[in-house]
DNA sequence: CTAGGGTGTTACCGGTCTGTAACTTTCAGA
DNA sequence: TCTGAAAGTTACAGACCGGTAACACCCTAG
């Protein structure tokens, strides 16, 4: 009712997806276990049931936002098969769709800025989801034939990183407007050393 | 005595002083009034003479972090008095010496992470700032005597953010390491152009 | 010396937070 | 139809949060 989430699927599931939707909305922080539950449809000792504490959520939440992010890189090997080159576009592509859709940038940074405790469960899970995305996009440049693919692959990365930060900052009419033509250029260049 | 901060100054500014610092490494949201008057070595209800409300304190620290900031670029035109290129490849070398020093990020862009309520009163003073330190790096560029200074302005502000998150989820041997040399090679390029 | 503003101290308010206990209800499968 | 696990309900514990009231203290300007 109040609720976006299917409203007939198991409590756990629901639970999850919800506090993904309210985590990335409102800030790992800026929402209890309680707003969650009520939101999801069910309760609190109910929550208690599938996840060992919040944090153990909040792992579990990161979890699962990384995977549905693995799961776009398929979709580029489908549309593009075989085709470094075109797979490489469309993650420009992609990447300038999720500017413009959401302005709540990156959950897992945004985790990363939250979760100050150098010792919290959820930061060893961030630098590991990270690390296998940078090293995805690595792999993507150098099959692309680029030479300093690392290179390439490290600038993209900070360039739509910083983009989705600069978005809560300033809003999408500051630098992150340019992000397409940035991308592109710089991939450009590098083709052409 | 638990405290970094100098001892004898007047209550507010300690409590300015410590706040911001503890806003920066612990995060807003975790960090409490009672904390940061503590290790001001002062109380509460000091602060709250000198302060509205824990949301204008905020809003105060956001403003003296940029107030510092705003004095490096004097540093950059003391150094290099009307070498506006020098000044640029001052403000590169200064970016990385911050990210070599700090691994917590941009107070701001920290905030406005942090902070996700629409109508924050810090929202609107982020912006504001954010988008003065741009036009003074656009007006940098420009009269460095480059072509695109808005978009090398816009690409360069895109990576240091970039790489300012990015050091928060991977750490500083993540594609942060190559900020330097990616931004000299910007410049190299535009200047190209 | 004295008046008064800035400061310190203590206690408190109402609210929210994570997490738990004890109990009841629902519902699917044997 | 019976059983047993999953889920819902209510209440609560203990801590912390932002913010305030009332009062005692100091210390400097006059």
């Amino acid at each position: 009712m109040t609720d976006g989430v299917a409203e007939r699927s198991r409590p756990r599931d629901r639970i999850l997806e919800t506090a993904q939707d309210m985590f990335h909305k409102h800030g790992i922080k800026g929402v209890g276990v309680d707003a969650i539950t009520e939101a999801a449809g069910t309760n609190k000792m109910t929550l208690y049931r599938h996840f060992e504490s919040k944090d153990d959520l909040i792992v579990e939440c990161l979890r699962a936002t990384a995977s549905k992010a693995s799961r776009i890189w398929d979709e580029f090997e489908a549309k593009h098969p075989g085709d470094k080159l075109a797979q490489l576009h469309a993650w420009v592509q992609k990447a300038s769709e999720l500017l413009s859709a959401d302005s709540r940038g990156c959950d897992m940074a945004n985790a990363a800025v939250e979760l100050t405790e150098t010792d919290h469960p959820a930061r060893r899970v961030i630098k590991e989801l990270k690390e296998a995305q940078r090293e995805k996009l690595v792999a993507l440049c150098r099959d692309a034939g680029i030479g300093q693919a690392e290179l390439l692959a490290d600038t993209l990365s900070l360039l739509l990183e910083g983009a989705r930060v600069s978005m809560q900052s300033v809003g999408a009419e500051g630098p992150s407007a340019q992000f397409v033509r940035m991308a592109e250029s710089l991939i450009a260049s590098f083709r052409a050393r």
